[in-house]
DNA sequence: AGCACGCCGACT
DNA sequence: GTCGGCGTGCTC
């Protein structure tokens, strides 16, 4: 038993604290013997005043010498009775630390599906359906799964199953992931985080049976846990799940799958900030591993690769249940009263009349999202927050999207009287009022955070798939992954919304949701139609999608990333700063900058300090700076650097957050 | 991140 | 006189 014990805690102070070893009690009779302080396990130890989770990092047989012998404390208990953490899950940890510029404890603590926060997400989606195992692939799987199962050795390591929806690239995955379990290795199964459902779960248990583990948004932490020890001991060898899953501990990694390789949900929204694609690629590397990625709008960043041969394309270009590509049309809402086009409305009521259904897709919640006085200009913004209420009509209030906050509608211009003054700008609430006012006799559901607040959601898919709804009407939920046979149309309310954002990625998510959403139309007849509406004829973005012109969109994309030396032609660290006090968030964020500046490598600028997009969440007023440079290496020398020299006369009540790689400058 | 310590302003 | 804000520094 080593006398000492290196410990790391959750908190962002990257230090390891030295503990002494605990004499285990004698094993009292009955009662299971004591477990064993060794590396990997956790403990509860004195820190400060209190007693905290930690993690064992390393055992030591002497006292470090810079700490006065008396100061060193004993751990109070262990808490695993086995190892949670392995030593290559440490080294895992200690590179995502390092890249992600957190403290190891923090990255130890992401890596376990317990304690942080389950996971914001409680809906249960339908999922891509998995089709019973065809006893015949397509030659195109054929030739893919050739590729990917191949001897290894030959070519590079990583895959990319570039494929329409309904192209059947999850029987690829499924049967890919099938051959590395009989050659006796394990598997990692990434989905977007809304995907997995008890279905999905299911299907996949159906596939392997007891070899595999899901973590699906049902899971308690515990339970996740449990899972996660599971794969350790080599219980199951593949784990399906959201993008922590890329951390299942296997010790014989054969392949990472990442489905819908584009999804947003891959990136984590808190410290470390993580992306499950990069940590996947690093995984790939030590392991020896293949990674096989998937979609039907690859990220501009896995376009990128492809086109340089990092990573292999492999073409699924075929709807397998005979459905053809969608024919699509893009429409402009111009001087239409309303916000259904005479076309829309038409095709709506032909859908209907088919007795085929029709799905309904605009990003954006309430019955009016801005409220606007022609006469003095007022407009109506949260008092916490530097955004437009939204009105949602059927709770009668004013609401902020970003912290919660809510009024009374007003009644007049509050601020001249005038009775011009009003809300603009549909949403999904306003399009359900039109819907039921044009056609009377169709059953329409809306689907969105508010409609599904208490639950419902696998209800009203279900009554949907079973034909007792015509229309489906929603926001995102609507968009990703669902296949319902039936559906002839869909239609977009508006597809600008996400275009006018001050966001690099703007185009590229855009382009992304149509094309997904598009895929939901026909996919087993050949006679699906979507229609886009839009003020925006013209717009690049709008052309590509509607013509489905994928090529074209990354052709034009990839130039203009490079043209702004944007990503993937040069990389970004983004330093997020917020605090109740704007002068401070001010001068905190100038002097990083100016502690920056002057460690810059060659080639690198600095964006900003500049107020956020959103200037000011839940009183908070939001600064931020962008590092831009060629690449990562010399990058975060210098953000590692500022950082430290930052941190030694910080302001205590301003927050700073480091994002490598960010995805979104919002 | 917590939490305590220590230093200046306005209250029972 | 002390209650309490907040700046500073530490946690083995």
């Amino acid at each position: 038993m080593a006398p000492y014990l290196e410990l790391v805690f959750d908190i962002p102070a990257n230090q390891r604290f030295t503990y002494r070893n605990r004499e285990p009690a004698p094993p009292r009779k009955g009662a299971k013997p004591p477990s064993e302080a060794v590396s990997g396990k956790r403990v509860m130890a004195p820190f400060g005043k209190r007693d905290i989770l930690g993690y064992i990092v390393a055992e030591r047989e002497e006292a470090p010498a810079n700490i006065e012998p008396g100061n060193i404390r004993e751990i109070r208990r262990v808490v695993d009775s086995e190892c949670t953490f392995g030593a290559e899950d440490i080294a895992l940890a200690e590179w995502i630390a390092a890249y992600y510029l957190c403290s190891l404890g923090e990255a130890l603590a992401a890596m376990i599906p317990s304690g942080r926060r389950p996971g914001a997400y409680s809906a249960l989606y339908g999922g891509e359906e998995i089709a019973p195992a065809p006893l015949e692939l397509s030659a195109e799987q054929r030739e893919a799964l050739e590729a990917v199962t191949a001897p290894p050795g030959a070519g590079t390591p990583m895959f990319y199953l570039y494929g329409i929806t309904g192209s059947g690239k999850t029987e690829v995955f499924l049967r890919a992931a099938e051959e590395t379990l009989n050659r006796g290795k394990s598997v990692i199964y990434l989905v977007p985080e809304i995907a997995l459902t008890h279905q999905t779960a299911e299907a996949i248990k159906a596939r392997f049976g007891p070899l595999a583990a899901t973590l699906h948004s049902g899971m308690s932490p515990s339970a996740r846990l449990s899972e996660w020890m599971r794969a350790r001991r080599g219980e199951v060898r593949i784990v399906a799940g959201p993008r922590s899953a890329v951390f299942a501990p296997f010790k014989d990694l054969g392949l990472i799958i990442i489905d819908e390789e584009h999804d947003g949900s891959y990136k984590s929204g808190s410290t470390p900030r993580y992306h499950a694609r990069q940590a996947a690629m690093h995984r790939r590397a030590i392991s020896g591993a293949l990674l096989l990625m998937g979609s039907a709008t690859p990220s501009v960043e896995a376009w990128k690769l492809m086109g340089e041969g990092q990573i292999r394309r492999l073409n699924l270009s075929r709807r397998l249940a005979g459905g053809k590509p969608p024919e699509i049309s893009a429409v402009s809402l111009e001087g239409t009263a309303g916000c259904l086009t005479p076309q829309l409305k038409e095709e709506i009521l032909k859908t209907a009349r088919m007795g085929r259904q029709t799905i309904l897709f605009l990003n954006r919640r309430g019955f009016a999202y801005f409220y606007h006085c022609p006469s003095c200009g007022f407009e109506l913004t949260c008092k916490h927050c530097s955004v437009s209420l939204t009105w949602h009509k059927d709770r009668g209030r004013a609401i902020c999207h970003y912290c919660g906050y809510s009024e009374a509608p007003p009644g007049v211009c509050p601020r001249c009287g005038s009775l011009e003054a009003g809300f603009r700008g549909f949403g999904t609430e306003m399009i359900e009022e039109e819907l039921g006012r044009t056609f009377p006799k169709l059953r329409v559901r809306r689907v969105d955070a508010d409609s599904t607040a208490g639950g419902g959601l696998e209800e009203t898919l279900g009554m949907f798939r079973a034909g007792m709804i015509d229309i489906l009407l929603g926001t995102q939920m609507v968009a990703k992954g669902l296949n319902f046979p039936r559906v002839r149309l869909v239609g977009v309310v508006l597809a600008d919304t996400g275009l006018h954002l001050p966001d690099f990625r703007a185009a590229e998510r855009t382009f992304s949701l149509l094309v997904q959403v598009a895929g939901r139309a026909g996919r087993y007849f050949p006679d699906g139609k979507v229609i886009i509406q839009t003020f925006r004829m013209g717009d690049p973005v709008i052309e590509k999608s509607t013509a489905l012109d994928v090529e074209g969109f990354f052709r034009a994309e990839i130039a203009q990333r490079k043209a702004l030396n944007f990503p993937p032609y040069s990389r970004l660290i983004r330093f997020n700063l917020r605090s109740r006090d704007p002068v401070r968030a001010d001068k905190a964020a100038g002097r990083l900058a100016d502690l920056a500046r002057p460690l810059l490598p060659p080639g690198a600028d600095i964006l900003g300090p500049a107020e956020c997009p959103i200037g000011i969440i839940a009183g908070n007023h939001r600064r931020h700076l962008i590092l831009r440079g060629p690449g990562m290496g010399p990058l975060h020398g210098a953000a590692q650097t500022a950082l430290l020299r930052y941190n030694k006369g910080k302001d205590s009540r301003v927050y700073l957050e480091v994002d490598i790689d960010p995805v979104s400058l919002l």
